[in-house]
DNA sequence: CCAAAAGTGTTATGCTTACACCCATGC
DNA sequence: GCATGGGTGTAAGCATAACACTTTTGG
């Protein structure tokens, strides 16, 4: 390993071997208006003008990799906790038609209380950031709906193989809201027996007390326990 | 983003902004002498001088990761053909003491028969590659031991949903050699008539007509199917 | 004939699935 | 009282898990 940084006199950062530049996107999601959604920013300059991007940028020197997604996320947005976990680290060396970036994706899901707040902010704001659904999506700038593709594929196998639905929904929530966001997401119906059934078994939800009152018999509200994000279950296959 | 390249007389790649290296990383498994191994090369230099680590290096401006991590294994060994995925990105900013280092961790398994034939050309090469057990690690360098236990536990998480086993054996294999890497890998003992029910519901297994002689009752020799590794199957949860 | 590994079935249990009706409320 | 969504149980089928003995070969 030969590289060495070298600030020479003109102010850039010189290596003896090329670099290239690396990135974090993030893919956030959540679920609002019975539809999955993810957020987007329009960009202003070439390339892909006018085209939507996954919020993102650069990965600072002295900075971890889930660090660099969260501060982008701060930058963006007014968001301050979400579920994050790596996705994939995307690198084709066309992807940017500049330079050679590589891109570590970050798959974040919020809480729908959250992403209210942050659609006031950032409508009044006047941003070009705005949540699109995930089922009619924009154009989409770089290999942005590849990385976009791949994200929902991911929070399907979560969704159907882990509790965490609740993560894209209020505090308190209803097994009805939390059968449509999985409904939603897997795209197609669900038994409603079955699935209340199977959510309630995994332990992980527990009755707030509370009731939604709507134009019908209220619904009882659920939240989920402490526990329940460890609990992302470690299945065994062989006894 | 206003990176950009410039080359300056001096002959140094420079840039506006500071940039990581970026490299890949292989975690190559197989299986031999009724253990899993790993392929590790030794550290002639500082830092981690003397240690070992894993077979890797930084990847090419115009190169695909994949690309650069195949090309990092065929350079350190006469492997070709191997199964590769991606397992995860190791970007904290100390990993590497010199500078800041990204790594794109690959998980690779490699067919018994290849590791055979590795084994002979790198001693006699007298380079310091070789195969160590899993089990009984040496010194490792930079994170490597972190990255190692978390590529075990995907190959664990892969062998207990997946037939894919198979590909730590030579190409004809008996059942009871593979219940072996999988109670070797999973480390723990399994019911060898529900293991082979298991196995051969995969429907990934064929007999390929030859017996393994050995001392005792000869075994029905067994390879994969074609299909097999895009069996990986899809599982639903959710009817 | 003995040692060693290969090979083979059955039963009990628990989970998954499919399916239809009553309940509580607002208007 | 009616429209709307909330809420509940059961039976059949399937997969899993536990368990022990016979077969085939080489020496």
């Amino acid at each position: 390993m030969n590289q060495e940084v070298v600030r020479d006199g003109a102010g850039y950062f010189c290596y003896d071997y090329p670099r290239p530049a690396v990135t974090t996107d993030v893919i956030l999601f959540t679920f609002h208006d019975n539809d999955l959604k993810v957020l987007l920013i329009q960009r202003k300059h070439p390339p892909f003008e006018h085209s939507w991007a996954l919020p993102g940028g650069f990965v600072n020197m002295d900075e971890e990799l889930h660090i660099a997604a969260l501060r982008e996320l701060a930058e963006e947005t007014n968001i301050t906790d979400v579920y994050l976990e790596q996705l994939y680290t995307f690198g084709r060396p066309d992807r940017d038609p500049r330079t050679r970036v590589i891109t570590v994706a970050y798959f974040a899901l919020l809480s729908a209380d959250q992403a209210a707040r942050l659609e006031i902010r950032s409508q009044s704001d006047a941003k070009d950031v705005r949540w699109w659904s995930m089922y009619a999506l924009p154009d989409l700038a770089f290999d942005h709906d590849r990385i976009l593709q791949y994200a929902l594929q991911r929070l399907r196998w979560k969704l159907e193989w882990t509790a965490l639905g609740f993560l894209l929904l209020p505090a308190e929530f209803t097994l009805s809201e939390l059968q449509r966001v999985y409904e939603r997401v897997l795209n197609e119906p669900l038994d409603k027996r079955n699935f209340r059934r199977k959510i309630l078994a995994a332990d992980v939800l527990e009755e707030s007390g509370n009731v939604r009152g709507g134009d019908h018999r209220p619904a009882k509200l659920y939240r989920f326990t402490a526990k329940a994000i460890e609990l992302e279950q470690a299945r065994r296959r062989f006894p």
